[in-house]
RNA sequence: GCCCGGGUGGCGGAACUGGUAGACGCAAGGGACUUAAAAUCCCUCGGGAGCAAUCCUGUACGAGUUCGAUUCUCGUCCCGGGUACCA
């Protein structure tokens, strides 16, 4: 008889099933096609967050839709494991960051699990195992010997106080986030990875991913930020010294009035005269008080200072100033400008402050620019004037010919320069894969042989957030033997980067077992690439970057033969909600409010901005609550319900009671049929009024499989099927056509799998199925049943609707155009009229155009 | 500033290549069942006029192309994301 629908036993039964069975496991040795999926993997913060959930969810229906379709679906899960929050919850707490680290992960594995995701869980690992420390400290070791990894002095935020660098975001108003003490810039000797050898292979492959979404690309272009400019070089007078400028503008130089120099250049000192001496070390001092992001904020005011030197312009021989500015980067070009301030908009407000020379060489069509009178720079086109040889060649012209005049004379030649700097990958921290460098006082940084990998962290670490990195006061750690000269050393106590990780954990899912190298090449390649990658917007650029970088380098180390490790990737949009706060209390989470006040003092809750779920705010909502109420198969439904997958999702429960109530539905369709359909195969054809249940039937199959393939509109193939049932509750001729109700109600199972596992499987079996619903495979659709004996087709006259008709499907242009003519309410319309023409479109509509 | 997105009922959203704007769901209102409630089932639901048939109006705003525009073009406003003294 009926049977209730309990989410909680029926999501039971499953998950234990598909555990025991190892239902979702794959081998490389598969007559089916590969198809990897996957999602980004998380980081083990404790707790699953509505982010996760809705990212999994959408990873999932793909991997069964995908499995169901008849692929060898790879479809892992792992933990993306180091990282700081490890390192603050031991300073807070007192817990040991490895400890933390996998009691998080075991409590978060079981909550994906209520979730009756379908990953192989055999291929699960952390990266904070030995095991993938190893084998990323060898892949390190070989771009050290490809030369593709190197050491160089760079600057960083450093907290004198706490002993330790920040990361940017660590800073705040120059200040450190933890003891509020100002942050210096300290020079420290870092680890590279030369990513910017890959620059032009990295750009250029951004036209050869047609699976990723545009915006994604054109940040990714817009990082690596190639231009195409010129190196020229500027004598100094009466010295022996050149000064380098990198320019995109070489069509300008008759018009560089003057210089600008970093304040770090290394020039800098060479060109000071003596009477300049005071202001110059005070124009420094000043800079270097600035922390980067002061520094690179737009709404720094321009200063400089002059060097007491003169450059002079190769092209006019003028004696050019050389002055410093704090808007100068050294890491960018050669860290040195030549300025042309009727052509750039910011040299012209510099040389208006310093009352320094305009001269304009570039004048727009039909306009005639005077350097007295202009209010701002021209950085338009135009011809060029008072540019010698050059005058009255169109600008654009301009910068080929004269980088190339100055090549022949050898003072200069074109280049091309990137934004994309080196990727600095050492960390001052505790809680990440140690750098296997040892550094002995003979023979210099010396790599750890790869007998002795991995390079294992000490347990016996404290962690106080003072001092520095732990690493740096662990004498057993440090003190090591050189293994060239065998003399006593010191270990690097840096780890890597979190980024690093996360380059290549995607190839090691291929063969997470391997124990001769990184990768197994066979699998990997199997496997390899991702065919659909899925996750935030917010790795647009970094993760993504990084990770297209790796899959090259690995290439080149022999380890991986594919140039791109995802084909198709979709970001999916952020599970966002209101914050709010409470005048004492600060942030509040959701369950602390109660009719509009804060709970712990009864004080009004202000409304904040609506933002992206975060525990910092604490506008979180615990799935637990809501898989606890309503079963892991209605919080799935709901999250790929409420909006598509790309768009920002504004969380808001009201909509959950609708997905519960429409699974209650499908399940009762079921039960409440069962006996009338027991014996009956699936229909195969059907006639008249049944016709039409048949119709929708395999419409809903078609729309359904168009929908999650590759457009991954969710929120519509749910719909569809809603309508399905809907039309199933509204069928009338099931005693007469049981087999048409059969075929629907299968229909609706079969399409609900991917997003509803648990009760499909479960209504499946009720339906008197001995296989499951995902070895059934997905429903095709019979196109003989999409063919309509009518078609209702609506009447236009003047683009305005004024009828509709039901005309026979094979009916002629003419025959729809009379029944168009005939309709009562079309007939007022052009009444003694004059008809100028008549549109028919198809299958849809009538348009009648009258005078 | 520059580069990407986006703006549709009370709400989330749909309309795929220019062809019935508002699918599906939520909320709201009404009804059936019930001693009652819950659950369930059925109906209404952009705005305005009308007893009704039906008509007018409506996709941020203003123009344009078209037989026909939420969709294409131009301009304006607003919102979101990325990025920035980038030479």
């Amino acid at each position: 008889m009926e049977k209730q629908y309990v989410p909680k036993e029926v999501e039971q039964k499953w998950q234990q099933n598909w555990q025991q069975t190892q239902a979702f496991r794959v081998t490389e040795d598969s007559e089916k096609p590969k198809f990897y999926l996957l999602e980004m993997f998380p980081y083990p913060s404790g707790r699953i967050h509505m982010g996760h959930v809705r990212n999994y969810a959408i990873g999932d229906v793909v991997a069964r839709f995908k499995r169901m379709q008849g692929f060898n679906v790879l479809h892992p899960m792992g933990w993306d494991a180091f990282g700081m929050p490890a390192e603050n919850a031991a300073i807070e707490h007192g817990t040991h960051p490895k400890k933390w680290t996998y009691e998080n992960i075991a409590s978060m594995r079981e909550q994906l699990k209520r979730m009756g995701l379908s990953y192989d869980w055999q291929r699960e690992f952390a990266t904070c195992d030995p095991e993938y420390s190893r084998w990323e400290q060898l892949i390190f070791l070989k771009m050290l010997e490809a030369g593709l990894a190197y050491k160089k002095g760079s600057s960083v935020n450093w907290c004198p106080d706490c002993q330790t660098v920040l990361a940017n975001e660590q800073v705040e108003d120059g200040s450190c986030w933890r003891c509020d003490n100002l942050v210096e810039q300290k020079e420290l000797d870092q680890w590279f990875f030369k990513i910017t050898d890959y620059a032009d292979e990295l750009l250029e492959g951004t036209d050869k991913l047609p699976g990723w979404p545009e915006r994604v690309l054109a940040m990714q272009r817009n990082w690596i930020g190639k231009s195409y400019g010129c190196e020229i070089e500027f004598p100094v007078a009466d010295k022996e010294t050149k000064i380098k400028v990198f320019t995109t503008r070489p069509d300008t130089l008759f018009g560089a009035t003057f210089m600008s120099l970093a304040p770090e250049h290394p020039l800098v000192k060479s060109l000071i005269s003596a009477e300049q001496q005071g202001a110059v070390a005070d124009f420094i001092a000043q800079v270097e008080r600035q922390d980067k992001i002061q520094r690179t904020s737009g709404e720094l005011e321009k200063l400089g200072v002059f060097t007491g030197s003169y450059a002079i312009n190769p092209l006019t021989g003028d004696q050019i100033p050389v002055f410093l500015a704090n808007f100068v980067l050294m890491d960018y070009g050669t860290g040195a400008v030549m300025a042309v301030p009727a052509h750039d908009q910011r040299d012209f407000e510099f040389a208006r402050k310093y009352e320094l020379p305009i001269r304009v060489v570039i004048q727009p069509e039909g306009e005639s620019l005077v350097a007295e009178t202009m209010d701002a720079a021209h950085t338009g086109t135009g011809l060029l004037v008072n540019s010698g040889q050059f005058d009255g060649i169109e600008n654009e012209a301009a910068k080929e010919q004269i980088a190339d005049y100055l090549d022949s004379r050898g003072e200069g030649r074109k280049t091309i320069n990137y934004r994309l700097r080196d990727w600095g990958v050492s960390r001052q921290r505790y809680w990440g894969t140690p750098i296997p460098i040892i550094y002995c006082e003979t023979c210099g940084a010396v790599p750890v042989p790869e007998k002795d990998l991995p390079v294992l962290l000490p347990e016996d670490v404290e962690l106080t957030g003072e001092g520095g990195s732990p690493l740096a006061r662990h004498q057993d750690f440090l003190q090591v033997a050189c293994p060239k000269c065998s003399q006593p050393a010191r270990r690097e106590s840096d780890t890597f980067d979190t980024f690093v990780e996360s380059s290549w954990y995607f190839a090691r899912y291929a063969c997470p077992d391997y124990q001769n190298a990184p990768l197994d090449k066979k699998a990997a390649n199997y496997w390899l690439p991702v065919d659909q990658y899925i996750g935030g917007i917010e790795h647009a650029v970094m993760h993504l970057l990084y990770a297209r970088f790796f899959t090259k380098v690995l290439r080149d180390l022999n380890m991986l033969d594919v140039d791109e490790p995802f084909t198709n990737l979709l970001t999916q949009g952020m599970v966002c909600m209101e914050t709010q706060r409470c005048a004492e209390h600060g942030w509040l989470y959701p369950e602390q409010i109660s009719s509009g006040n804060c709970t712990l003092c009864g004080r009004p809750a202000e409304l904040g901005r609506t933002e992206k779920m975060s525990k910092s705010k604490k506008n979180v909502v615990d799935p637990n609550l809501l898989i606890e109420q309503y079963g892991a198969d209605t919080a799935r439904l709901f999250s790929l319900f409420a909006a598509p997958p790309e768009k920002d999702l504004e969380w808001n429960e009201q909509g959950v009671e609708g997905c519960a109530r429409f699974l209650g539905r499908v399940w009762r369709a079921v039960c409440d049929n069962l006996e009338l359909i027991a014996d009956v195969e699936v229909a195969r054809t059907a006639e008249g009024a049944a016709a039409e249940l048949r119709r929708k039937t395999h419409q809903t199959i078609k729309k359904v499989t168009e929908d999650i393939d590759g457009r991954f509109h969710f929120n519509t193939a749910i719909a569809a099927v809603m309508e399905l049932v809907n039309a199933i509750y509204a069928f009338k001729l099931g005693q007469q056509h049981p087999e048409v109700l059969r075929e629907a109600l299968e229909a609706v199972v079969r399409l609900l799998n991917p997003f509803v596992p648990h009760a499909s499987e479960e209504l499946w079996q009720m339906l008197g199925h001995q296989q499951s619903v995902e070895a059934a495979g997905w429903p095709a659709f019979d196109a003989a049943a999409l063919v309509a004996d009518e078609l209702t087709l609506v009447v236009q006259v003047n683009g305005k609707v004024r009828g509709k008709i039901e005309v026979p499907a094979a009916a002629e242009k003419a025959e729809i155009e009379a029944a168009a003519q005939a309709d009562p309410n079309v007939q007022r319309y052009i009444e003694g009229k004059q008809i100028r023409k008549v549109i028919v479109v198809p299958k849809r509509l009538i348009n009648i155009v009258v005078a």
